[in-house]
DNA sequence: AAGAACATCAACCGCAGAGTC
DNA sequence: CGACTCTGCGGTTGATGTTCT
C-alpha cells in the first residue's frame, strides 16, 4: 500500500530542505518536521538522515588505527550497543560503527576466536586440564557479583561493606583490597584503579546506585584517561 | 571487455522504552 | 492504568562500487 512518502536515497535538494529548516527552526517533532519543511519524506526517515549523514559534527572517511581499537574493545564490554560505541568516538554514528564492525572488525575476533578455541583444544589434547573447570576468581565480599549492572542487594552489599570499611578503616578489618575487589566484581573494567579509597568510596556509590543515568563505561574512560591522581569533579 | 563475486554503507523495518493523555 | 505517540536502537536489506576471473 502507497503511503504516498518517498523512500530511498536522498537527493540533494531534499538534504538541503532537511538541513536548512533544522538551522532555522530545530528539532521539534520529527513525525511533523517533514510536512513543515517540505519533505515526502516519513520522520523516522528524516531523523535518520539527519543523524546518521547530515549533522554538522560528523565524521565521514576512514576509521582511524585509535578508533578501531576503541571499537574492539568497547564491543568486547558492550557488546552490540552500536550507540553506546558510537557515543564514545566522537563524530562516528552508531550505524557507521556497526557497519565498520560488519565489514572489518567482526572477522578479526572471529579470527581470534577460532585461535582461542584451537588453543583450548589442543591444550585439552596434552593435559587433563579442562577449560570448563576454569573458574573465576570469586571475592569474598560479593560473593561473585559479576553483572555491570548493580542490583539492590549489591546495593545492600555496597552500604553493608562501606559502614564496615568507614567504622573500621583504623583497624583494617575491611581492606583496600576488598574494597578494589568489589567494584572489580561489580564493574568489570581493565584498568579501574583505586589510589584514593576515601574519595571514591562516595563518588561510586553516587554513580553506580543514585545516579539513573550511571554509565559504567563513562566511568571507565574518565577514571582512566582523566585520572592523574586527584579526584574528578562529581557527575 | 564483460560478467560474477564480493565489499561497503545508506536506508529501512520492527521492536521496545519513555512520555503523555 | 491502559492506550497512544514519539524516539531511538539493533538487525537486515538493497543499491552501488570495486575486484576478480
Amino acid at each position: 500500500m502507497s503511503t504516498g512518502l518517498k523512500r530511498g536515497s536522498w537527493s540533494a535538494e531534499e538534504d538541503e530542505k532537511l538541513i536548512s529548516y533544522i538551522k532555522r527552526y530545530g528539532i521539534w517533532n520529527w513525525s511533523q518536521m517533514p510536512k513543515f519543511a517540505g519533505l515526502s519524506r516519513s520522520g523516522k526517515s528524516c531523523r535518520l538522515r539527519w543523524m546518521n549523514f547530515l549533522k554538522p559534527d560528523l565524521k565521514k572517511g576512514e576509521f582511524s588505527k585509535e578508533e578501531e581499537e576503541s571499537i574492539l574493545h568497547l564491543h568486547s564490554l558492550l557488546g552490540n550497543k552500536w550507540s553506546a560505541i558510537a557515543a564514545r568516538l566522537p563524530g562516528r554514528t552508531d550505524n557507521g560503527v556497526k557497519n565498520y564492525w560488519h565489514a572489518h572488525l567482526k572477522k578479526c575476533t572471529c579470527e581470534q576466536n577460532l585461535r582461542a578455541c584451537q588453543t583450548v583444544e589442543q591444550d585439552n589434547n596434552n593435559s587433563s586440564s579442562s577449560f570448563d573447570n576454569i573458574q573465576e576468581p570469586t571475592c569474598p565480599i560479593t560473593n561473585g557479583i559479576s553483572s555491570s549492572r548493580c542490583t539492590t542487594s549489591s546495593e545492600d552489599q555496597w552500604l553493608e561493606f562501606r559502614d564496615n570499611y568507614t567504622d573500621t578503616s583504623s583497624q583494617g578489618t575491611t581492606t583496600f583490597d576488598d574494597l578494589h575487589c568489589f567494584w572489580d566484581q561489580l564493574c568489570p573494567f581493565e584498568n579501574l584503579e583505586f589510589r584514593n579509597i576515601n574519595h571514591h568510596i562516595d563518588t561510586f556509590y553516587g554513580h553506580v546506585f543514585q545516579d539513573s543515568n550511571y554509565d559504567p563505561i563513562s566511568s571507565y574512560t574518565s577514571y582512566t584517561d582523566d585520572y592523574n591522581g586527584s579526584l574528578l569533579p562529581d557527575p
